[in-house]
DNA sequence: CTGGGGAAGGGGCCC
DNA sequence: CGGGCCCCTTCCCCA
């Protein structure tokens, strides 16, 4: 399953409203000092998992939608609840740089928090993010005059903007370029996650434990282990399940197969 | 075997 | 229009 099925068109335009997510059972969790992870405009976001939203099983079918490739249309995926993700939108605005993919580190420095190990700035590793050349992507005004159609000439996929063709070429470009180890990525942050490997440098930390990561997704993932009821829920037993891919495990390996 | 962590890919939205 | 940022999801590996 190619990772690209990213379809996720949930909240087309309109942000999760964390707010009213507001988890009523695990307050504990609710709110994590995202203050660290980002700007700290969390409060409001009161990050949630669950409660209320778990995911039962009977979305997985949905949710997984192979059918990607791009199908907006297709469901929702999970809300996720415990996003800080309300945080991020204050945060990017505010000047603070996504490390990664996803992940602003609480440090007022952004990349260059480095420190010594600081050998690659993002600014560096980015030769060419939009050669030249690759934009030449084949436009191609395929489809109805009202949409035009903008062919990747490196794959069959076809964009109705030229910037989000742009975008796209450059997962077939890797234009940002480790100094360290040599790997390409996509994206500058995602090359600025993927130095974090190297750095060791874990800006998100767990309110509930000691644990630190590099990434806020992963800091997501991981606070789903503390709540006590999960994002996805077993429709049948009513089990829940930090990941949907445990519950697809557990679905798949027997409590639901039968029903679900 | 299950759960969890790490890392990465990509589309969409906003500035 | 382009760049940047956010979020989500998946895959792989390990405990």
């Amino acid at each position: 399953m190619p990772r690209s099925f990213l379809v996720k068109k949930y909240f087309a335009k309109q942000k999760p409203n964390y707010s009213e997510l507001e988890c009523q059972n695990d307050t504990s969790l609710e709110r994590y000092p995202f203050a660290e992870l980002t700007s700290g405009d969390n409060t409001s976001i009161a990050t949630c998992f669950t409660a209320g939203l778990v995911w039962d099983l009977s979305v997985l079918p949905t949710l997984y939608l192979p059918t990607s490739q791009t199908e907006p249309s297709a469901t929702p995926g999970p809300l996720d609840l415990s996003s800080p993700s309300s945080l991020s939108s204050s945060a990017s605005s505010c000047g603070e740089e996504d490390e990664g993919r996803s992940s602003d580190p609480p440090s007022p420095e952004p990349v260059h928090t480095y420190g010594p190990r600081q050998r690659m700035k993002c600014t560096g590793v980015m030769p060419h993010i939009s050669p030249p050349e690759e934009e030449e992507e084949r436009e191609a005004p395929v489809t109805a005059a009202s949409r035009p159609a903008f062919l990747c000439k490196h794959c069959p996929k076809e964009y109705t903007s030229l910037g989000a063709l742009k975008m796209h070429i450059r997962s077939h470009t890797l234009p940002c370029v480790c100094t360290t180890c040599g790997k390409a990525f996509s994206r500058p942050w995602l090359l600025r996650g993927h130095i974090r490997t190297h750095t060791g440098e874990r800006p998100f930390s767990c309110p509930h434990c000691n644990r630190a990561f590099a990434d806020r997704s992963n800091l997501r993932a991981h606070l789903q282990t503390h709540a006590e009821v999960k994002k996805y829920q077993c429709g049948i037993c009513s089990r829940t399940f930090s990941r949907m891919s445990l519950l697809q495990k557990h679905s798949s390996s027997g409590c639901c197969s039968s029903a679900v």
